[in-house]
DNA sequence: ATATTATAGACTGCATTTGTCTGTAATTAT
DNA sequence: ATAATTACAGACAAATGCAGTCTATAATAT
């Protein structure tokens, strides 16, 4: 049970969108580059990312992503979830009809952890 | 991102042990038909579950299965890892040589649910 | 010895993740 | 208008990991 790369990779890039806060758009290419990934399926993550509304992209010469939101606004939480989606790290497979009591340990340590990523923003790696 | 189903069902066959504490040994053939998975994919996790110190096994006749230690003792964590193995949630497949901040957040995210998870007994849910 | 039990490892099928490839759409500069 | 620049979308393929089966082997009690 791991995080996905994709992830990984989401989270360096919105901290390096933070690194490069006020200088213009950055586009596909140099990004990637930087990145060390190929252009498409950097583009695959940033789509990702434009849609959860933590960033935005102009197409078009002199286009490029830039943050959506500010620093102090956009969460850990906010990103994993943009890449990994919103399920539940662990639901009982059985006892579907009445309450499981593992399952409820299980997500109170779910929510232990949810909350330490809904307090850091990407204003705390930078 | 989820716990695999092995992890679901080995917490529900440690919460099993405890509730049937005091009788004799479980047998693989009965607790397959209680859990309803084939024994023999039930044996791969029971004998992790026994490499972890869990439990023990017996062979033979009136052999079988039983706790090792007691239902205050043993922690979901501990189950947990017997299953999924040590590794931790996130590891920064960037920036390898020089410590990465976004690894340092993420890991003491991880940290704040295995706290939890090492608080929880199995005599919590029975 | 024989029945009963667990153990080990090879193997398969499936789902997901990680990418790539190709083409399309939108915007701007000239 | 047209060309250059940019992002977007979807089909596709390879690799990985998970779930589960099959078959054979080892250990113990009677």
């Amino acid at each position: 049970m791991k995080y996905t790369k994709a992830t990984n990779y989401a989270l360096h890039i919105m901290a390096y969108f933070v690194k490069q806060e006020g200088t213009d758009n950055l586009s596909l290419q140099p990004l990637a580059s930087h990145m060390n990934i190929s252009p498409t399926y950097l583009s695959k993550i940033l789509t990702q990312l434009v849609k959860a509304d933590l960033i935005q992209s102009t197409p078009g010469a002199n286009g490029g992503y830039s943050l959506r939101k500010t620093k102090t606004e956009i969460s850990f939480y906010d990103v994993i979830q943009a890449i990994e989606g919103s399920g539940a790290l662990f639901t009982c497979e059985m006892d579907e009809n009445r309450t499981c009591q593992i399952e409820k340990v299980m997500q109170d340590a779910e929510a232990k952890m949810v909350n330490h990523l809904k307090e850091k923003r990407l204003v705390d790696v930078v």
